[in-house]
DNA sequence: GGTTGTGTATGACTTTAGTCAGCTTGCTCT
DNA sequence: AGAGCAAGCTGACTAAAGTCATACACAACC
């Protein structure tokens, strides 16, 4: 039997609360270690290997962010379900500021049933996570052509965890590492890059049926762009493992995946020409027509997005986007109503921008 | 007998030359059909399925483009050696302005043992084509891991008809169908597009090593780029068959292509936020440091680049990118030798460019 | 009901890079 | 040798878009 108890690490600097903590999952029935800093604790977590991590973010020499970069990289402790310990002020920022790196979060204060419930829901995900795999590769197996192969793709998203996103969450950030992919449920997000002198540019709004972060997961590197919730969105969170497997392990959808980045690139290559020679007017339609799509609804598009975001999305700067819509507006092209775009008819857009 | 000897269609409006063709082919043993326009060579490949096909370019109603157009669009038509005949007189204008479509051509006025010659040599090719398949997919087999499924596409290349392109030829153009991935033995090579008002934006340039012309082939459709020689070029043709069979058939070559395309996006989308953002200094200088290293030779880089191809690369007008390179000179990051840029040390531009 | 904050709109000015035209250099071809 | 041409370079001018400052609209909040 004790050697089905789980393992549980807590990392947290404070030894008042460190203790706590620890003596609480003891008694809950948990083997549990400990380490009063990050250095520790990522020398404990590789060599007992946790069922679960519980770290405090705020801590000197290493913070809590570090602890999780570096295990993440680790393939022996990327899987390992990470929860974030954060003191009640800080939780807001943390949230809007750095995108979700961890599993979860716990506040502190915490009662002990809060604490005991997160970690049983987060053990109990991981476990029906590694067992997921045996059942469904059967099921797989099925699978012989291409359509079936994106059936397949989106099957993954099923059934997963979903989290709520604010406007302007961040859903991940540059320089975190690759754990998620991100299935959008409802909502709208933009992928962005940020350059050496903070301009930001648009490369993607996602509506909902996208996935968001393939790419670095395909690279198994670090994020090089960013992800933000541009309403608020329902995510869910498909674990890289249960992605990875799918799409190299099988045959057609590896096909389908190849698919669909060659169209991406031809899409990104495409989108260079523009950026490099258009004019700001043909930039901006053709910006609003691509938004035009994704906004659509009963005929009508609406695009409730903030100029920044149109600027970044074609380029520019926010006022020259704000000079071309009353242009726009001017030659009834568009109408603006608070402060949403409306599109009446795409194709004059179409036509300006080629 | 009969059922092996091999079936051409030869497609030519000008009736002497046809049935002089016709004549000596039927001597050798061919089995001939004629038409004499494109459309009725549309009609006869489909109905006949030859083995060959030989077809004038200049012709009324349909020439020999469009013919090759359709018949590369159709999978039962698309793998059929494919010769144009030319007026002696075209050949230049053709092989320069519109890259090499066909297998093959031969110029009129020809001889017979030319136009046999020429013949048999695509028949051979074409079997032994056909043939390889069944060998190499054994052979395949083997390779079980990504370093090898590297080895794997890069053996693909190996014995491989090899095209020699002059300075400036035309290896692709948009809009024609892909039939062949393009494989650069030796010297360089630009892909680059156009937009509506003519200016050009190279998105790639290719050194010996690189493969050419893949996007297209994976999407299974028209060139929505264009390639073309920097410098007098060597380059195999792999078909487009043996390369998807590859690609689609063989897991570990799906994943090593898989993690390709995702690294080119990732540069693709780097590439767009330089677009947009980056002052011309800055996108000279990264565009110098690009370069820098595919013409390293002997720790010195020497760019004999036009400046309109730099100006492409850069997405910038001509004189501005002069003008830059003057800057640079003055400041001593450059030197320009002939009409060559000598670059010493890269890690200055590259300061510049970030 | 005023204060604050966020987002949009517009005016005045500056900077940047594109355009056009002309000049120079070096090479090829007769 | 000189005509013709392609490519590089330079100067003067122009157009385009970015920057900065400010005004305005509207909602949230005490």
């Amino acid at each position: 039997m004790s050697n089905q108890r789980h393992k549980i690490l807590v990392i947290e600097d404070n030894r008042d609360v460190r203790e706590n903590i620890a003596e609480i999952l003891a008694l809950a029935g948990y083997e549990v270690f400990v380490a009063e800093h990050g250095k520790a604790g990522v020398e404990q977590a590789i060599l007992h290997k946790p069922d679960l991590i519980l770290c405090d973010i705020m801590m000197p020499e290493l913070d809590g962010f570090g602890v999780l970069r570096i295990l993440s990289k680790n393939p022996a402790t990327s899987g390992t379900p990470f929860i974030f310990l954060t003191a009640k002020a800080e939780r807001e920022d943390f949230r809007r500021g750095m995108g979700l790196g961890a599993d979860d979060y716990i506040t502190k204060p915490f009662d002990d049933v809060m604490l005991l419930d997160t970690i049983e829901l987060r053990l109990k995900r991981s476990n029906r996570l590694r067992n997921s795999f045996d059942g469904t590769e059967h099921g797989l197996q099925q699978f012989f052509n291409e359509a079936k192969a994106q059936d397949n793709l989106l099957a993954l998203a099923d059934d997963r965890e979903i989290r709520r996103y604010e406007k302007r969450d961040v859903i991940y950030a540059e320089g975190q590492i690759a754990r998620w992919l991100f299935f959008v449920v409802s909502g709208k997000a933009k992928s962005y890059r940020v350059n050496d002198i903070g301009k930001e540019l648009i490369t993607k709004v996602s509506a909902p049926g996208d996935f968001l972060g393939m790419i670095p997961l395909l690279r198994g590197e670090k994020y090089t762009d960013s992800a933000m919730a541009l309403e608020p969105c329902e995510i869910r969170l498909v674990p890289k493992e249960d992605f990875l497997k799918l799409v190299f392990s099988q045959k057609e959808v590896s096909a389908a995946m190849i698919k669909v980045l060659a169209r991406q690139i031809e899409e990104t290559e495409l989108h260079l020409l523009h950026l490099a020679y258009d004019a700001v007017r043909e930039k901006v339609s053709g910006v609003l027509a691509i938004l035009c799509e994704r906004y659509q609804q009963d005929g009508v598009s609406r695009i409730p997005l903030l100029r920044e975001d149109l600027a970044s999305l074609a380029g520019t700067a926010k006022e020259t986007v704000i000079r071309t819509l009353s242009e726009f507006k001017e030659d009834g092209l568009i109408e603006i109503d608070g402060n949403d775009i409306v599109i009446r008819d795409v194709n004059v857009l179409r036509r300006i921008s080629h």
